[in-house]
DNA sequence: TAGTTTGTTCAGTCAAGACTGAACAAACTA
DNA sequence: TAGTTTGTTCAGTCTTGACTGAACAAACTA
């Protein structure tokens, strides 16, 4: 009943152009992550289009975005004119990866207001000092996972991943 | 000097509203967040809305949503009909455990997809999996945090703190 | 040479949802 | 009673940015 599956793949698809929609990304990014996750590849760029129905235009903006954030790679087979596209090395890890510079950006407007804060505002720095620890708290927590993942799926030689980086 | 304090101030409401924007959050509800980190309050709805110079429309709703996120609260002064705001405990914990519930969400949607996938499609088995315990390792990674969070902001018992969560 | 194929770019369209103004209900005051 | 004040809700506007179609350059083919 290949019906079902074709079902089951087409709805994954279109599901996962909602999650990555909500990591702040297109949602054609995340059809195009969402495709290569149910079918290896490789995919041209008509192969994506026509696939999911969609402007080449569209998936030449998106596997470009993806491509510069490491989540798929491009490639040429020899003799083809065409370029290929399919999952990256830990594609996750990658996007992960992207938070983290937001988290860092984000750290940077708090150090920048704490420095241009008059002495009177205690309280506020307090609170500032507070919002900054949750972020390193949260950064420290991702580059743990990042590591791990690293480790785990890369590494033969399988070192260390006791799920905590060591204390400074 | 307290014209440089005001541009820094309100640079920092500013800016929290990108960064609360980029969460997935109207923008006014990271403005709100941002004066109240600056200022202890607490603030009317008026009075919210006058210093953030937009409609009491948009404060109704964008208070309503951070109560029901937890993040701030709202309680009456005897004798005042207006309703007061000011932030709650562990805010940031709070936003934190909305990440929470979307990658429960997402892995449900790769739970399911596994479930209605045929036989031969053993790759895209292997990838859904791979996918699903980044999310798992993610999500008990966020666990982690809250939970240091909860234990060292509220608990004067200030309880086990390993920084690992026990293995079921 | 002219004609394809492939990927990129850019101006324009369209949709989602943030924000507003106005109308409203509830609770108060004079 | 009529008139305020306060918070909510809803229809409508407006902004942002995703997506498209068309034009284009580069690399090829005949």
């Amino acid at each position: 009943m290949p019906d079902t599956a074709d079902k089951a793949i087409s709805e994954f698809v279109e599901q996962m152009g909602l999650i990555i929609q909500s990591e702040g990304l297109p949602r054609i990014a995340g059809h195009i992550v969402g495709l290569m996750i149910m079918h290896e590849g490789p995919f041209s760029l008509t192969q994506l289009a026509e696939r999911l129905s969609v402007s080449r235009a569209s998936i030449s903006t998106n596997t470009r975005l993806l491509e510069d954030l490491g989540v798929i790679v491009r490639h040429a087979k020899p003799g083809d004119r065409q370029d290929y596209f399919r999952l990256g090395q830990q594609p996750y890890a990658r996007i992960l990866r992207g938070v983290v510079r937001r988290m860092r950006r984000a750290r940077d407007v708090i150090e920048s207001t704490r420095d241009a804060l008059p002495e009177g505002m205690a309280d506020a720095q307090e609170r500032l000092q507070e919002l900054d620890a949750f972020y390193e708290a949260l950064t420290e927590s991702f580059l743990n996972v990042i590591d791990a993942w690293d480790a785990e799926t890369q590494g033969s030689t399988k070192q260390k991943r006791d799920g905590v980086r060591p204390s400074p």
